[in-house]
DNA sequence: TTAGAATATGAGGAAAACCTCGCCTTTTGT
DNA sequence: ACAAAAGGCGAGGTTTTCCTCATATTCTAA
């Protein structure tokens, strides 16, 4: 009598090793069409026509369209939060680690402007990818804060607060110019934001 | 024999007072339900329901979905750019018209954070859009160059490379404070960019 | 080799959004 | 007062997109 809720496979994980990459291909697929398309004409049909599947093996592996996006957001959330503590990781002085950093995070997103606007400014935001852009953030901004108080040339007088500033200004200027003025170099703006900051820790 | 293109109405201008407060309340309309839904949720349904009307009476003053978002990123530009020139219309030492120009523009924003970001984000931007932006910023950037010019205190070497920057800082960290961190005070989110720029120029 | 599990297929159902069109109501000008 | 123009209405046609499910193919392991 109750059937219960068959509603959908519970998309289990791939197990054989075809469908391992059939879902590889499906996040790629995705990626480039969300870049060409945007999100809302990114359709789960376009990305399984890009990925040369059916529709129905799409849904094998997400169980709707915002999952696939969701997993994307994550990705790069990850890839990103490695390499800036990477950079971060050992106290060196402001005029080693300010560059690497800035060149880090430009690069980061001039590999593939299309889709990070798409993935940050038209994408639905779920409360929980919110709250781990936050961690991310607050982890950098205490990394940078631990660099601005170790340096003893540097004289910051709240160095939490002021961390805070310094990763949103790499953040949002690397973001309006890789989305706005995508012809700009990204040396040359990696450079500006860095005496930006500079002038900002004087 | 050729019933030709009826098509649609071509829209008219409102001729009647009547019509011209219900073009005013579809728009307002919109800003509301584009603020609280976002784009894609803000159905042509919704709007006409926000405003009283029904859906029939909204497509006899706009074409489409597109058009009423048009109008308003159009309206928003406007007045951004008239409050800028305002500002920064006359000479005056750096002290003065950085904080005027910083509060302008986080005022601006501030007003209503979930519009700006369905008007920025969100929407789609025909060229014609992006061009308009383009050029307002230009001239923006072109009267911070002059003042910058003006200023003997100041030793810019390259004014109107400079003021592209300056204009980039207060535009993008307004932007992203709003949208990503509507609990900080505008008025402290604009002393601290003022900081920021002024370390950049000196 | 072969049974059964895993994976792939794609036509089409369901839902949602856009927009139209014929008709009704209000305003205007004479 | 009345005809004509302007404005308003809203059920429903059309299109688009998401997603399912019955069936077919491929793989694994005994």
């Amino acid at each position: 009598m109750p059937p219960s809720r068959p509603t959908h496979k519970p998309r289990k994980m791939p197990q054989q090793r075809r469908s391992r990459r059939t879902r590889e291909r499906i996040l790629d697929a995705a990626a480039q069409v969300f870049a060409d398309c945007g999100y809302a004409s990114g359709t789960t049909d376009r990305i399984a026509a890009e990925a040369r599947l059916s529709v129905g093996s799409l849904y094998q592996y997400f169980p709707n369209k915002d999952a696939i996006l969701f997993v994307l957001v994550q990705r790069h959330m990850d890839h990103a939060a490695q390499v800036v503590r990477q950079v971060l990781a050992e106290p060196r002085p402001l005029e080693e680690w300010l560059p690497a950093l800035t060149r880090a995070v430009v690069r980061l997103h001039a590999e593939n402007p299309g889709l990070h606007q798409v993935l940050f400014e038209q994408a639905p935001r779920p409360p929980e990818l919110v709250l781990g852009f936050h961690e991310a953030e607050a982890e950098a901004a205490a990394a940078v804060a631990a660099l601005l108080r170790a340096d003893p040339a540097l004289k910051v007088a709240e160095p939490a607060r002021t961390a805070r500033y310094v990763v949103a200004i790499i953040e949002s200027l690397t973001h309006r110019f890789i989305s706005h003025s995508p012809e700009l170099d990204p040396e040359e703006l990696a450079g500006e934001i860095c005496s930006i900051v500079t002038g900002y820790l004087r």
